[in-house]
DNA sequence: CGTGAAAATAGAACCGC
DNA sequence: GCGGTTCTATTTTCACG
């Protein structure tokens, strides 16, 4: 699907406030609110948007740490680790990037014991390494700016 | 603000699908639309959802390209390297952690030499060790399991 | 927290470019 | 094809119990 300058715009749009009313949206783009609602409907179907998602601040939950922990899976254990890790509550993400860590996961938890708890079921499957997070000074989902428009 | 299993069930299913109607969030907790409304204004005053986002696929939008940089900032530079990552709008998320590699940028690109040209920016100012994406699992923005709720 | 009304929004049908 | 206008259904919001 091609994107113009006026879906891009309402992806940006989208992608800092999924509760934009249609002719909100309209305005920003000098589109009428059916138009408008009639390109996110092809963007849906089309698979641009894959969903529209809240964000909870986790330290409000009673979830204060979060962590990435850097994982190096032993050859003949990767099928047991990636059925391992669908598993874990506490896993929020899990890259599989190239290097000697095959996976990278982001990890959010109500303790450090239950860290620790986390961890030891981990190392059995792989060698780890633990950064804690210490602040998240940047957060997006999609890069800014509209140079990066494909066109 | 303390959050009980009805409204964990709320923040759980926002953060699934932040489009159900509160009729819809309603049905899952067994309460009215306005009582469902009034607990999901007060998550938001809160501040335990921060807000509401689309979830966009960057491959569809013609950035194919998804990588975590380890960056381990000179000394000298910190403040120099925070400014530069505020800035790149390639980067779509900085966690400063413990450890050597202070910072773990994820950025998104169109092309490789985007990527070439971004890592030479943060080369000036740190030690990078870069990990393309090869496929992203799990991508959550909190824990799973209700267990996990404070009580 | 529930009910019921009013206001706002979304969705569908149809017309014009 | 794409967008505008109108009309209807749904949803949100507010008053009241």
């Amino acid at each position: 699907m091609e994107i113009d300058r006026t879906s891009w715009k309402l992806l940006k749009a989208l992608e800092e406030n999924a509760r934009l009313t249609y002719a909100e949206l309209g305005k920003l783009v000098h589109l009428s609110a059916p138009a408008v609602a009639e390109r996110v409907r092809k963007l849906e179907e089309s698979g641009v948007i894959t969903g529209y998602g809240a964000t909870i601040n986790l330290e409000k939950v009673g979830i204060p740490i979060t962590a990435l922990v850097e994982c190096q899976v032993y050859r003949t254990k990767e099928r047991e680790f990636k059925a391992l890790v669908l598993s874990l509550d506490e896993v929020i993400s899990c890259h599989n990037v190239t290097g000697p860590y095959a996976f990278i996961l982001k990890v959010a938890v109500r303790s450090m014991s239950l860290l620790d708890e986390l961890l030891e079921r981990l190392i059995d499957l792989s060698d780890t390494n633990t950064m804690m997070i210490l602040s998240t000074p940047v957060d997006r989902k999609m890069p800014l700016g509209i140079d990066q428009v494909a066109e």
